[in-house]
DNA sequence: TAGATACTTGCATGCTTGTGCAAGTATCCA
DNA sequence: TGGATACTTGCACAAGCATGCAAGTATCTA
């Protein structure tokens, strides 16, 4: 089993643990091409100032990606590397660990 | 695809989201037997009384369960409950959803 | 019964975080 | 060039959260 590093699965798992931060997540699971951050605002209940900062937590965290095109920021999520994280884990919680 | 409750979520995760309660998760994903609050107080940097709110915290979001044994509490992680959970989750970001 | 052990809870404190507003930067287009 | 659009950032503020300490409750054991 590979080891899990706490201190980025925690702060990983605390920028998903946002409700807005969350919503958007699931917004961007729903699409097949890169949002941009004003698409993005209709999901979440706070201004385009908040949703910028959310969405700087997640790109920081690797949750999404960004790319830039002319005034616009596309975000897109990083499927596998989340879904990867989260099922790491969840493979560790379900499986007891030798004490080796 | 199972629809999910993001506020319900978006709490479990920020429950997992601290480092303490997600170091004690991890101390009790190594344990075939439930751990009392004691033993739990190793792993993580906080005293008793911190320990005992994490535990009441993760207890109430489903992440683990007590058991009442004199003057002892024993904790047991819900595997199985999590797992799921983080599965789900998991699945919804990896699969490009239907506008349905 | 008295003291020890296991855990919880009230209080105070300091840090973090989410938020809106207003101002700023960057880019587009007429 | 000048205004509109897209996004970010500084500031202020309120609320939330983690923490330790000290006191409290519950249970055990000598």
């Amino acid at each position: 089993m590979k080891p899990i590093n706490i201190d980025n699965l925690a702060s990983l798992l605390k920028a998903l643990g946002e409700v807005n931060r969350l919503s958007l997540v699931c917004q961007l699971c729903d699409c097949d091409t890169p949002q941009n951050a004003t698409c993005l605002c209709s999901c979440c209940s706070v201004d385009a100032s908040g949703v910028s900062r959310h969405l700087k937590v997640l790109t920081q965290e690797g949750v999404v990606s960004v790319e830039k095109d002319g005034r616009e920021r596309n975000y897109s999520l990083n499927r596998a590397y989340v879904a990867q994280q989260l099922r790491n884990l969840a493979d560790r919680i379900e499986s007891i660990q030798e004490a080796s």
